[in-house]
DNA sequence: CCAAGGATTGAATGCTGGTTCAATCCTTGC
DNA sequence: GCAAGGATTGAACCAGCATTCAATCCTTGG
């Protein structure tokens, strides 16, 4: 029982993340969550007080995932220089992978509660990126500058450069190689 | 007659922007625009055929005016070092001076339809810049580099970095500078 | 096998806020 | 001064969708 409980939870979580991934939060009404999850709808009320909870949930879930995998790609280089080339890489390449849902979790107009995950969600990402800025400056391989301010602008630069080819559907193939030129560039990573 | 539809039209337009340099977007209901433009609920639509035509229209005027002011200081300026100072000066400068209004204009949930108007928007600044790189980059100024790739990159970390300090309501006295100085190494401006 | 307590159902409810429209009021050209 | 045509009004309407809840169904401990 206890088990089917929490499975429940979680089928509610990847039914919401599969609509997500095809039609954007815009087609996540509860109905259409419920029936992919296989339950009533009034069962949704049961696991989450709210839709905006759910999403909460929904969101902090899927974003988890793509940080780690950003921490885990740049984990295993050495040089700040080659560990945000894995950042770029990593998290391009997974948001090409999935450009709907990528364009959910960074840009696609969301209920304010969910907004305020979104925050969370680059603040992460910034505060990955900003302990590879502080270890680089204090290694000497950066020039001295703001590690927070850098990486809150680098999340920028990332996004930004990426909400024209996810709305396309592919990037051109120079793109990321030209986003970590730009972002080396932005780093003072001597050429 | 005309005179007065105009200026009906204007003073919708004008009570919008009032409320959403107070409010925000969230404030801004139909009956509430009307009431500030002394008008009936009904009126508004014989001006705009939707809520969404007039806030695009409203985020088009506001935006222009922004953009222009950005294109304008940028413009007194000689190399694309002092241009893109210029750039930030005056889009953070302006951003802070009414940060509800440009929290608003670059962030805020809105209609998808509205926010549409925000990508032409961020668009219309990347272009901006997009010209002063590829003159800086023209006569040597700066490193070969995709001058729209950049500005599209600095458009969003411009626009990130400033998200928070519009939510806290103020920024610290070295975030403009700090981020000028982003900026530059981002272009490879040489030191 | 049975009753109690909780889980599940899904149709009904309710709210919010954009949109409409019949009645009324002005302006204007004659 | 007056009729016609358009502007204005604002209360009523409506759609969409999150949320609720009384009825029903399972699970489980005895």
């Amino acid at each position: 029982m206890r088990a089917r409980l929490t499975a429940s939870r979680e089928r509610i979580i990847a039914a919401a993340l599969g609509i997500m991934a095809e039609h954007g939060y815009a087609g996540c009404s509860v109905a259409a969550v419920a029936e992919r999850a296989g339950l009533a709808t009034g069962s949704v009320y049961r696991h989450f007080p709210t839709k905006a909870d759910l999403f909460a949930e929904v969101f902090r879930t899927a974003s988890q995932r793509e940080v780690d995998a950003v921490a885990r790609a740049a984990a295993l280089e050495a040089t700040a220089a080659e560990q945000m080339s894995a950042v770029v890489q990593t998290f391009a390449g997974r948001a090409l992978q999935s450009p709907r849902l990528a364009y959910a979790l960074l840009a696609e107009p969301v209920d304010p509660a969910v907004d305020a995950q979104r925050l969370v969600f680059r603040r992460a990402y910034a505060e990955l990126i900003a302990g590879h800025v502080a270890a680089g400056v204090a290694n000497g391989e950066l020039p001295p500058q703001n590690p927070d301010l850098t990486a809150t602008a680098l999340v920028g630069a990332l996004a930004e450069a990426m909400v024209g080819p996810l709305a396309a559907g592919v990037a051109g193939p120079d793109t990321i190689p030209a986003l970590i030129a730009f972002i080396h560039r932005a780093l003072g990573v001597s050429p």
